[in-house]
DNA sequence: GATATGATCGTAGGGATACTTT
DNA sequence: ACAAAGTATCCCTACGATCATA
């Protein structure tokens, strides 16, 4: 992802021209510049459809990396890497990072549960990142705005910048054995 | 200045249309847009409204006030009621009635696009709560709180408690031809 | 300084409720 | 004056950039 800064009236038109609630500017942006846009939105596809395209496309792309192929091989035989878990369009359907962030984390504990707890050890100067409770994040510093991660028995911290919640997401995927490459695709999802 | 965040391959899109050593983001974009640069042009119309537009007319010449057995037809012979439109994992996510209310909308749009047109004769004492732009439902009132329906041309007024936004739907739904019981199931998802 | 981390606080959305109009 | 209907203010919560601190 990157950055760019416009001036208020150019972003007001592309505000204006948004057609899904928590449309990206790259999606607005790509229809408005009728540029191809890599995931079809508006296709009335099933749910099937859906995972069967990502799941084909994620092969494909792992496949061709052949630096990697011990973990690629570990990961889809086992069907049990993230992005199996990660459904794109919930995520844009977030309205904030915080949304995304517990999304793209619930993703990686179902993914690994047993591993999961390692992220634990993921942690700030004083503050934890990560915790099996409520109390324990709160404990450690002041507005540490504690939320659970979706389906799973852990905790997170979530007062920080995207910045910082980036970090998070690219420690825990690392911990977890992701290679650099998808630790990298992990951490753009947010 | 405004930043907004868009992908990769579209940032080099726009990059390679660079014109100028130094040009910046929003010169290449309002090129690119067909903007002007100094006067900001009202939106384009896009596909859907263009479509809707047309069909509205058609409507309006051929049934001016027969609506209600046109709905009756198309229930019965296509079968697209909202039922078909709604998924209830994705009303279930949203974090407020405000977004149940959009999505819940935008499958009654999707089941009747085409008829659509009749909540726009659903307003209060001064402000209007459906229209095609948000403009109009601006002008209407302070605050209103004008939300597009997603994937639609039309748009809502958001400024009022729940109560208001089910009656809101319970007329929608009504206008439409759904049955008593049907309304109910309707206004019972918000 | 320079860097890393913390957490305050400005901003925006949501919608109940107090207020206004009929 | 009372009620009903409708409006929009304003309080609350969440988010996360930015500034404070180590």
């Amino acid at each position: 992802m990157k950055n760019i800064e416009i001036d208020e009236e150019l972003y007001q038109h592309i505000v204006s021209n948004t057609q899904a609630i928590g449309e990206n500017a790259s999606s607005i942006l790509r229809r408005l510049l009728k540029l191809d846009s890599s995931v079809q939105q508006s296709a009335p596809l099933n749910k099937n459809e859906i995972e069967a395209t990502e799941q084909a496309s994620l092969v494909e792309k792992s496949a061709a990396d052949d630096t990697e192929i011990d973990i690629v091989e570990k990961f889809t035989s086992s069907g049990e890497s993230v992005f199996n878990f990660i459904n794109k369009e919930e995520l844009a359907m977030q309205r904030g990072a915080v949304g995304r962030f517990l999304l793209i984390l619930a993703a990686l504990y179902r993914a690994h549960p047993r591993q999961f707890k390692v992220v634990t050890e993921i942690c700030g100067r004083d503050r934890l990142y990560f915790a099996h409770t409520e109390a324990e994040l709160e404990a450690s510093g002041s507005s540490t705005k504690p939320k659970q991660i979706p389906e799973s028995p852990f905790w997170v911290m979530t007062n920080s910048n995207t910045t910082r919640k980036k970090m998070m997401l690219t420690k825990a995927a690392t911990s977890l054995g992701y290679t650099q490459a998808d630790v990298e695709k992990i951490r753009e999802l947010l």
